[in-house]
RNA sequence: GCGGCGUUGGUCUAGCGGUAGGAUUUAGGCUUCCCAAGCCUGAUGCGCGGGUUCGAUUCCCGCACGCCGCACCA
């Protein structure tokens, strides 16, 4: 799909709406997403590096995630190992149930998954949990063929999504986390016993993540190594009807069950009808859509999606995907689950450790309800959301309070004292908020090159600040120019920034 | 992983069996000064490996990566 000539610019409209790979050519080209180790040839697909904007951009989106999601609801922050010993993830499931069952044909090294080959042929249900010795039978007596080249298939083995590491000259068998929660959940029993927590409440973690992918697609958006930001929320199962979560009773969840389109529902109403299993899970469907809805995503294109039994993941009794509608379509952002005791009740038994924790005077087995927020897809769904292409310019119409650089300082000429007065004001500006400084090429070039950036606000120092001590504000979306006092300008952006 | 198509400076592209030209970007300079103006100078490229050939960016094979379809996405 090559659209020449106006990728650089954004003088000529283009013919078609913009998508993925317009995104994602701005992204790269303003070093928010960069290609992992491109320098080398033959580096493999899934690993992504967080450009210089980009790394501003995902440190915004964590300190919005921070503030209202982690603090608001006062949860404690953890940042835990991304190894750990292969028994955890014995007890978790992974190394049982992270595999799926494939057979490669011997012939074409076409690869199948056994189980929904098999379901395919056969018309029933087929557990995916079977030795593979039978499978390899089932294969046998249902004449099942490689439907590329119709050569027999046999020789059922796994494969394992999570990466193996081998820890020490012994090579000790352990894996990287497949997600960032499993190094809370064993970690639970220490904390309830040093901390002073109390159910319910919530643990957070941003870190990284590692799936083997067989074959990653997509980019930024199905990556081997990715970060997620990740809130667990131990509660008693007995105890989900708090007063605290009243806040989110009349919010209005915008929910869909299969692939439908979304209603606006009330949690209250969800409640009532069963939607939404209880008062407390209501209440953290309402924080995640309402922290999507704060960095600027329209509530219609954002949908609690109520996940089938198949879809849902083996850990999980009740789950939502929250989505985003992007130009590749609806884009799940956050997987909610509720994952019941299972984890604390496998890490319990596997470590011969008592993960009870003490409530309303009893010992319970906290359960967990997750939200997994993927971070790489959240920040190319607000790009996504952002990007605008008009007659002169492309630029990002990102909120200001997510933008990664906030402000942009100039002169208006490079002489006069123009610089100098510019780079002042800067100075003042640089330690709290995120500014850069240009001089370079003229104003208008300038101003091109901060909207592509998705600068919210550009300052300019011309004659007029040097005789009344005002500057020019200039904003991206509109071009609007205001007249600000100097000595003004800091607060003046803070409240445009907050 | 299978099938199809593709890969030329950061980006977009022209081109050829005799190792590449432009636009943009970018660095330095001049000039101009409120929305990508102009001029000068410079920088950066044929994905990787092998084969054919006197010579390969060009032809052939393999690989990697990308896109589309299939499969996969705990």
């Amino acid at each position: 799909m090559a659209e020449n000539a106006n990728q650089n610019k954004g003088l000529q409209p283009q013919a078609r709406a913009p998508g993925y790979e317009d995104v994602m050519n701005l992204a790269s080209r303003r070093g928010y997403f960069l290609r992992s180790a491109d320098s080398y040839p033959n580096t493999p697909a899934g690993f992504w590096d967080y450009g210089p904007l980009g790394t501003l951009f995902k440190n915004r989106y964590v300190e919005l995630w921070r503030r209202m999601i982690v603090k608001r609801d006062e949860m404690v922050e953890l940042d835990t190992s991304e190894v750990l010993p292969r028994a955890v993830f014995v007890a978790s499931g992974h190394v049982g149930n992270f595999s799926d069952p494939i057979v490669e044909c011997s012939n074409c090294h076409s690869i199948y998954r056994v189980d929904k080959l098999i379901e395919e042929k056969v018309r029933r249900a087929v557990p995916e949990g079977l030795p593979d010795i039978e499978y390899d039978a089932l294969l046998a007596e249902n004449n099942i063929v490689c439907s590329n080249c119709k050569n027999a298939l046999k020789g059922t083995r796994r494969f394992n999504m999570m990466f193996r590491v081998g820890i020490g000259p012994q090579g000790e068998e352990a894996y990287l986390r497949p997600e960032t929660c499993q190094g809370i959940f064993v970690d639970i029993p220490v904390l309830f016993k040093t901390q002073r927590i109390k159910l319910p409440r919530g643990f957070a973690q941003l870190g990284k993540s590692f799936r083997n992918e067989i074959a990653p697609r997509q980019g930024i958006l199905r990556q081997r190594e990715f970060y997620q930001a990740e809130v667990e929320v131990l509660f008693n199962p007995e105890r989900v009807d708090l007063p605290r979560f009243d806040v989110a009773l009349e919010y209005s969840l915008n929910i869909s069950a299969g692939d439908v389109e979304p209603t606006l529902i009330k949690v209250s109403e969800a409640i009532s009808r069963g939607v939404v299993p209880n008062k407390l899970i209501g209440y953290y469907l309402y924080l995640i859509q309402s922290f999507y809805e704060s960095l600027g995503l329209r509530t219609e294109r954002i949908r609690l999606r109520s996940l089938t039994r198949q879809e849902k993941a083996f850990y999980s009794a009740v789950a939502f995907d929250l989505e985003v509608k992007t130009s590749v379509g609806w884009l799940e952002l956050v997987a909610c689950n509720y994952r019941s005791d299972y984890d604390l009740r496998q890490h319990a038994e596997a470590s011969k450790t008592d993960f009870t924790v003490e409530d309303d005077g009893k010992k319970v087995l906290p359960h967990i309800f997750e939200l997994s927020m993927g971070v790489g897809r959240s920040l190319y769904a607000l790009l996504d959301e952002a990007y605008r292409v008009d007659d002169t310019r492309t630029y990002l119409a990102l909120l200001p309070r997510v933008a990664p650089i906030q402000v942009g300082v100039f002169p208006l000429m490079s002489k006069e004292g123009l610089p100098e007065k510019a780079r002042a004001i800067y100075d003042l500006l640089r330690y709290d908020l995120d500014a850069m400084y240009d001089e370079t090429g003229s104003i208008g070039r300038r101003y091109a090159r901060s909207d592509e950036a998705g600068i919210p606000f550009c300052v300019t120092v011309d004659q007029e600040t040097m005789k009344q001590g005002t500057v020019t504000v200039r904003e991206r979306d509109s071009k609007m120019q205001s007249v600000v006092p100097a000595e003004q300008l800091q607060a003046w952006l803070k409240t445009r920034l907050s």
